[in-house]
DNA sequence: GCCGTCAAATAGAAGG
DNA sequence: CCTTCTATTTGACGGC
C-alpha cells in the first residue's frame, strides 16, 4: 500500500513499501522527468549533471520506508500550470526540500509528521518556507529582471515591488530581500574600490613626501655649500670692509662695526 | 532600510 | 571519474 501526498511545488511524499529508493530522495525522477528537465531547463546546469550520477538503489527486499522527493508521474512544468500559481520560473527556482534535513536533523522527522498529517490544501508554498530557512536559486531570468530594474533604481516603492514580484512569481519579501543585499553588495564592492583607491593615493603621497623630504635635505646641503660665496659676490668687499645682509654690519678683518655708526 | 550573520548552493582544486 | 575539502556567492533572517 502506498499513499501519495503532493503538492503543489511538486513534491512527493510516499509511505509505504518500496524496494527500490533514490540515492537522493529530492532527486527522485523517473526518465521522462529527466527528459523534461533537459529539455526545459537546459540553463540549469545543475539538475541535468546531478540527475545522470543519481540513480535509484535497489533493495534486497522490501522495506517500509518515507520517501521525499519530486513527484514520479507528475510533470512538474504541466502541475504548474495546471495549478496557475507558479510559472516555470518559480518551478526552476524551487526550494531545496534537503535544507531542513540537512539543517537540523531532529527537525526532519517533525516537518515529515507535520507533511503528513496535512491534506494537500494545507501544504502551500509559504507553509512550506515557515519552520526553517530555505534557499532558493533565482533563475537567470529571474536575476536579469532584478538587475535591470535595480539598474534604474536602486531602491524600490511598495507599488513597483509588488509589480516586479507579480511578474517574477515571486513574494515581494523575496524581492524586498533581493534590493537589500544587492544595494549592500553594492556598497561592498564600492568600499573595496574606494579602498583601494585610498591606498594608492596614500602610496603616491608617502613616495611624494620622502621625494620633498630629501630635496628639502639637498637645498639645505647647497644652501651651507654656496652661501658664503654667495655671500661675498652680493656684497662685494669695498677694500677690507664687507656688509652682513642680515644685520648691516660692516665686517671689517676680524672686527665688526655696525654701518648704522659709520 | 541597513547591517551583520547564517547557511544552502555552487565552483574549483586536490587527491585517490 | 569520483569523492572530499575549501572558498565564494547569494537568499534569507533578526536586530536595530
Amino acid at each position: 500500500m502506498v499513499n501519495d501526498v503532493s503538492c503543489i511545488t511538486s513534491l512527493n511524499l510516499s509511505l509505504g513499501v518500496h524496494d527500490f529508493i533514490p540515492r537522493n530522495h529530492r532527486l527522485d525522477l523517473q526518465e521522462h522527468d529527466r527528459d523534461q528537465y533537459q529539455d526545459q531547463y537546459q540553463y540549469q546546469y545543475q539538475y541535468p549533471k546531478q540527475l545522470e550520477k543519481k540513480s535509484m538503489i535497489k533493495l534486497d527486499q522490501p522495506l517500509p520506508s518515507l520517501l521525499l522527493g519530486l513527484g514520479r508521474d507528475q510533470d512538474p512544468v504541466n502541475l504548474i500550470d495546471q495549478q496557475n500559481s507558479y510559472s516555470i520560473v518559480s518551478v526552476v527556482s524551487s526550494f531545496s526540500n534537503s535544507t531542513c534535513a540537512k539543517r537540523g536533523r531532529d527537525d526532519s522527522s517533525e516537518e515529515v509528521d507535520k507533511l503528513l498529517s496535512r491534506s494537500i490544501s494545507d501544504i502551500d508554498r509559504d507553509e512550506i518556507d515557515g519552520g526553517c530557512r530555505k534557499k532558493l536559486r533565482l533563475t537567470k531570468e529571474q536575476s536579469f529582471v532584478l538587475e535591470e530594474s535595480f539598474k534604474q533604481h536602486s531602491t524600490l516603492n511598495p507599488k513597483e515591488k509588488q509589480t516586479l514580484a507579480k511578474s517574477l512569481n515571486l513574494r515581494p519579501r523575496q524581492v524586498e530581500v533581493w534590493f537589500q543585499n544587492r544595494r549592500a553588495r553594492t556598497k561592498v564592492k564600492q568600499n573595496e574600490v574606494e579602498c583601494e583607491l585610498l591606498k594608492k593615493c596614500f602610496e603616491a603621497l608617502t613616495s611624494d613626501n620622502i621625494r620633498l623630504k630629501r630635496e628639502i635635505q639637498q637645498l639645505k646641503e647647497i644652501k651651507t655649500r654656496t652661501l658664503p660665496t654667495q655671500f661675498y659676490m652680493r656684497f662685494p668687499a669695498t677694500g677690507s670692509h664687507t656688509m652682513c645682509p642680515s644685520c648691516e654690519t660692516i665686517i671689517s678683518g676680524g672686527t665688526a662695526k655696525s654701518s648704522k655708526t659709520l
